[in-house]
DNA sequence: TTGTATCTACGAAAAAAATCGTACATCTTT
DNA sequence: AAAGATGTACGATTTTTTTCGTAGATACAA
């Protein structure tokens, strides 16, 4: 079982994510567009590198110019990452989260209405 | 302003929010209870003394035995801290994280009742 | 009053994460 | 074929965070 991402590890996969599957280069251009402080090429290199032993990526290495692509699911990684949020800052309490996320938060209508569909098909489940 | 707090502070101000004051020795009780990994008194008191000087807590000092509390608010705390993991971690979709919070996890019907409350209460005030 | 416990201060080390330079190989272009 | 761009590998350093030992002061107990 892959250990969990560290901050640049998140960014990376993050990035392997959105886009399927990436070469160093491509990762390092997104990430250096959407970051205040620039980040020297090798320094995404050798994390990627590093990413690949701890089996958070995986990559082909049939070409000169090797493609990576996430080793770990988007969501149970978030999920991960949540649960062990909720205990650091919330002290374990979800709905105080959640609280504050829609609170803090300008939520557009759909939104509202999304989470409202959701919370009825747990409702729901429950009674069964 | 105060700085972000690391991991290991938040810990501690998570004591003192809890508490409202502590020693040192308080502390360090709460937090070797909940951890599978002990760690030494001068451990915490030096994290104390650094968030002292990162003023995210206050101290008296009148007596030998230092009384501290949270020099930060949790509630703004813990909001800053959400809006950067739900940045880090959900691309900044806060419904993406409220749905997985929702999902992942066995939310009491209390749980449910009050954030659809809430919910309501945010729909309200839009009208206006 | 003499030892034992408890406190702060603080330097320094260890551990964890992030950064980068350099070497060397392989394309690509001229 | 030479020059320049682009790629990987990898050691080493820097930065950040966490951990702890030791020294010295003060309280407390026998």
């Amino acid at each position: 079982m892959p250990s969990k991402p560290t901050d640049s590890e998140l960014e990376i996969l993050q990035v392997l994510w959105a886009k399927g599957q990436a070469s160093v280069r491509e990762v390092f251009e997104v990430i250096n567009e959407l970051r205040s402080k620039e980040v020297k090429y090798t320094t995404i290199l050798k994390l990627m590198q590093l990413m690949t032993e701890k089996d958070l990526v995986k990559r082909d290495t049939s070409q000169r110019t090797h493609i990576y692509t996430a080793n770990v699911e988007e969501q149970a990684t978030q999920g991960h990452l949540l649960q062990r949020f909720i205990q650091q800052t919330f002290r374990g309490s979800t709905s105080n989260l959640v609280m504050q996320a829609l609170g803090n938060h300008d939520a557009s209508q759909a939104e509202l209405e999304e989470i409202k569909a959701l919370i009825e098909k747990i409702e729901q489940a429950k009674e069964e």
